[in-house]
Order: structure tokens, then sequence, then C-alpha cells
DNA sequence: AGAGTCATGTAAGCTGTTACATGATTCG
DNA sequence: CGAATCATGTAACAGCTTACATGACTCT
């Protein structure tokens, strides 16, 4: 059970809906832990009924009607234990890389393309973290809110969420140009 | 159906036992997949079912006898198939940013300690690699090497890989210090 | 003598993904 | 008027992990 973890550890800041949940495991949370929304009703479930978190039913008139969830005094312990055993090592799983893996035996064209896009995305994901970092520390420069925040810990794995996009957009780019140019060179040939 | 795709892909350069399959699952191949023995096997199983590798019985005298497999023509046309149809983005699961996640609101001891473990195994990482780079490249540069080298594709995921733990390292020392400042600071008060 | 390597699998159980199901409101 | 957003779930299936099972050889 390791979703479990991520969910209490995403909503230690206050109080949110699967629904608002979900939106975090694609922009934040995503930086640590990848899951659907599905995933997320079924283990805030679990979660409510093993008294790790607690919902409150919120009735609202032009919309539908919502659970927010908080984490429990027990939820909190639950915690503090899984952060003291051992972490399993972080893996990657990335079918762009299996097929740079297989490059220069199979087709390079629609690798290249995609490796295009992915350098897009990264750079698009990059502003969007750019701009939750500056966000979070308000006024204050880096250094700064890393001593003196009052919650670091969003931010630290924000952090590293943009050093892996970044890693990954020069990466994307510099394969893609490297692909291309021994294209070129064998078309040559 | 993705596991699948990694496999062929590592196969690609000649012919592997499910047993050094699993290696390169724990090294290069981990750059871009993980995977654990029992599901080699059973994969490698599926996938000579289905006509995608073909194997051979290598009998053996001072050790157990096995089997070694190597990617056929429908393999290589699925990969072909495969490497054109869109990807699916990248994630990252990490317990320890789950962990850091929390920081502030656990106990930042255990999770300072296992930054700098992590850091350490990091490091290790990226000496293996190294090595496993300059092996691929000879005598030839970098440069020289990714325009004229024969088989590029695992060269270019273990950059990635090389990469990553470049970034998982420095990230890891500095979130270590920054949590063991605020420590410290806090202490004080 | 004990640990590690070589070598291959099965079976049970847990986790994650895809497909299905519904329905009002708001924005362009 | 169509698309996106808000909002929550169930069910079937696919994929992954953990535990079990075996056994000879080699290195320290």
């Amino acid at each position: 059970m390791a979703l479990r973890h991520a969910v209490l550890a995403a909503l230690l800041d206050g109080e949110y809906s699967g629904y608002q949940l979900a939106k975090a495991f694609d922009i934040g949370v995503a930086n640590f832990w990848h899951a659907l929304p599905q995933q997320l009703y079924m283990e805030l479930a679990r979660l409510e009924k093993d008294g790790l978190v607690a919902g409150r039913q919120v009735i609202q008139e032009t919309r539908p009607n919502k659970r927010l969830f908080h984490v429990t005094d027990a939820g909190r312990a639950e915690l503090e234990r899984f952060a003291a055993d051992v972490a399993k090592p972080s893996f990657i799983r990335d079918d762009l890389l299996v097929k740079v893996q297989a490059a220069d035996r199979i087709g390079t064209g629609p690798v290249i393309e995609q490796l295009e896009e992915r350098a897009s995305a990264a750079e698009a994901k990059i502003e969007l973290l750019g701009s939750l970092l500056r966000q979070f520390r308000g006024d204050m420069d880096e250094e700064e809110y890393l001593r003196t925040g009052e919650r670091v810990g969003p931010y630290l794995t924000c952090l590293r969420g943009l050093s892996f996009e970044e890693g990954h957009r020069d990466w994307c780019l510099r394969i893609a140009n490297v692909l291309r140019e021994r294209r070129t060179t064998r078309a040559e040939r």
C-alpha cells in the first residue's frame, strides 16, 4: 500500500475533495506520484474506513455536492511510521525511452517527432512549476524561503519535479538532434 | 502490455537468457523500465508463445541449462508498430519524495538519513553508468560515437539515466542540508 | 561452512488501468 | 450549441509484487 501515503501527504495542507485531489495529482503531486481519479476515490474510501482521514459533506446548490477530507491524528501517525521505514528505490517507466533504446533498429521518424513533443510538454511543465514555486515563496527569495518558510515540503518536491523536467527536456532535444543527423548521414551514403 | 516492448528492445542486441535479462533490467535497462525476474520469465514465455521471440536450449555441464532468446522478424515488426503509436507520458513513483512532501509535518530525522543513503546510491549508479558509457564508445569521444557509432540506442538511454541520477543526487544532498538546517534553527528557538 | 551466483519457474494476492455510468452548470 | 468543468463512483480486467520451490557450483 503505497498510494495511501501519497494521498495522506498530499492531504496534509487542508481539506480537499476527491476531485480536487485528482487535480493535485496532475500537477504538483505528479512530481512524486501518479494516480487516476478512480484510484483516488477508492483510496479515500479505504482511508476513511481505516480512520486515517475524515470527510465532511458540503452541500452545494449550483454544483454537485462534495466531500472534503482531512488527515486525522491516526493518519499523521501512520505517515510518521511510514517515513521511518525503508523506502523502496524509485523507478521510471517510460515508453519513449523504450523506443529510443530500439531507435537505430527501427524507423526513427516517429520517435524524433515524439521526442520533440515531449520536449514541448516538458517546457510547459517547467513554466507551470516555475509559477507554482513563485506562488509558494511569495516575496522571499528561494534561500530565505527554504530557511524560514512555514511549509517547505511541497516546495521541495516541486524543485525535484522542475529539475527532472529540465533534464528531460534537454535530453529529448539533444537526442532528437542526434537521431536526425544520423538519418541525414545515412541518406547521403 | 508494456513490459513486452521493453523486453523486445532490451533483447535487440543478441541472445540473452531470462537470468541475463534480469541483470540487464537491474543496470542499463533500469533507466527506462523496472521489472523483477519473475515477470521477465513470464513475459518471455508469452512472447515466445506469440512468436515475437524465439529461444534455443543450451545444455551446460557445470551450470544449470539455460534458454537463450532472440527477437524474431515478427517481434521487430511489433516494435516498429509500437514506436509509431503515441507514447504514454512517463511517470515517477517515489516513496522518498512522499516523505519529503510530508517532511515538515513529521519527524525529519529518518528522512534526512534516507536522503543521504539515496545520494550515495545515486553516486554509485553514476559511476556504473559512466564506465558503461566508456565501454560502449571505446576510443571515440562522445560526439563522434553519437554521429558514427553502430548502435546508439542503449547509449542514449544510459545518458538519460546518468542525467537522472545526477539530478537525483544533487537534489537529495541539497534537501538533506535544507532539512538539517531547519532542524537546527528550530532547536535553537 | 556460509554466502553468492547461475538458472527457472508457479501461485496467491495486491495494485493499477480501462470501460461504464450519470447529470447539472458554465464558458466560448 | 458543444466542450469543458464540477462531482462521484462501480466493475472487469491487466499488470506487478511477494512468497514459495529447487539445486548445483564457486568463492572467501
